[in-house]
DNA sequence: CCTATTTTGGAGAGATCGTTTTACTAAGGG
DNA sequence: CCCTTAGTAAAACGATCTCTCCAAAATAGG
């Protein structure tokens, strides 16, 4: 049934989502994107049919292969309190990479205007998830003893997110090795000492 | 000494402010200043050299007319507490605005890889500015006997700072009358109850 | 081998961008 | 009247952008 593809579809994708994250929808051209992959815009064009469902294909790609894994070990971790920070973490250290890269739904956005409707709505829909994920796991690790009963777990949860996005929004401002682990360390503070807001 | 300025250089900038506030760097084009100045290219390039030095001028004008007496209001008042919630209300808070727009500083963060040195520079001086504000405040509030002095000040200064960073990223994901005022409370919850954290 | 089907790569259309330039008008001061 | 400065409108520049098109290449099934 006519030629098969060249191109491993999972590396090619992880290619351009490497290139979409560092640099954002709007300024990642066709040209970067065949640059990254190694394909020609026919190739790009042929597949995905256009930048708007590419990038969309990328942020699927991204949600599976690195806020899915993520999601499911906070929520799945015996210690509620500990799967959450370890999120937490993960999420907003730079980790081994040379540059902190935020996370993709969340640098997305800033630029929500800029963004095709279908990408807004699949960005809110990946934001809910993740908001979700951490107010579970406040909830859960409310249930357990290690934050206060007299904590307001919703609010608390909604903290969390709002410093998550703060450290992400922040990433080339406060991205000297201090002042980013500070930011760090001052969110993982509202967990501590059973988390006593109320 | 030649024909004398014809347009109000304030309103001007401010007109130009807004559309960059609304847009961001990136996606304002000369053309759009053109329209929301009423100036022609011409004159723009004649007055400011080009659109980096514009957007520096548009900043300067953000910090003098909107940030800088916000910030005075905030450093004044007598109750420091009540200063710094009046200063997160109105940074945080859509206002009689029909859209919110964030902070124009902080808006510009994720997109810094875009913007010129210049402009990125200027920037980040003036969201020092800011953080500085909010960390005199806590500590003025916490000499005053408004925050308990178990609390370790710096943190709960960065938290703050986060969570605003936070809310402005966010402005168009969760732009709900609803969801924006919850944010906003879960922020102003930080500084309730004599902010017992530690 | 043949043919239908798909992939691939490159050229280029068509648009928009920031910027410069040109030609022209308008207004102030000597 | 001249000179200088302020302003408009328009054209043109080179660069870059998204996207289309088409011929060549490759591979499947018959």
């Amino acid at each position: 049934m006519g030629r098969t593809k060249e191109f491993d579809e999972a590396s090619v994708l992880k290619k351009m989502m490497l290139t979409f994250w560092q640099n954002g929808f709007a300024n990642t051209s066709i040209k970067d994107l065949e640059n990254a992959s190694g394909l020609s815009s026919g190739s790009l064009y042929n597949c995905y049919g256009g930048k708007d469902e590419l990038f969309a294909a990328v942020i699927v790609h991204y949600m599976n292969c690195v806020v899915d894994p993520r999601m499911d070990a906070c929520l799945r971790s015996k210690d509620a309190l500990d799967g959450l920070k370890t999120y937490l973490r993960e999420t907003m250290e730079p980790g081994n990479k040379s540059r902190y890269l935020g996370c993709l739904i969340m640098n997305a956005h800033l630029n929500a205007r800029q963004l095709p409707t279908s990408a807004r709505n699949l960005i809110n829909r990946c934001q809910r998830q993740i908001d979700q994920t951490i107010e579970n796991a406040v909830f859960r690790a409310q249930k357990d003893g290690q934050i206060s009963q007299k904590t307001d777990s919703s609010i608390l949860a909604r903290q969390i997110s709002l410093m998550l996005s703060g450290r992400v929004l922040r990433r080339e401002y406060s991205s000297g090795d201090q002042s980013a682990q500070q930011e760090f360390d001052a969110s993982l503070a509202l967990l501590n000492d059973k988390a006593c807001i109320f």
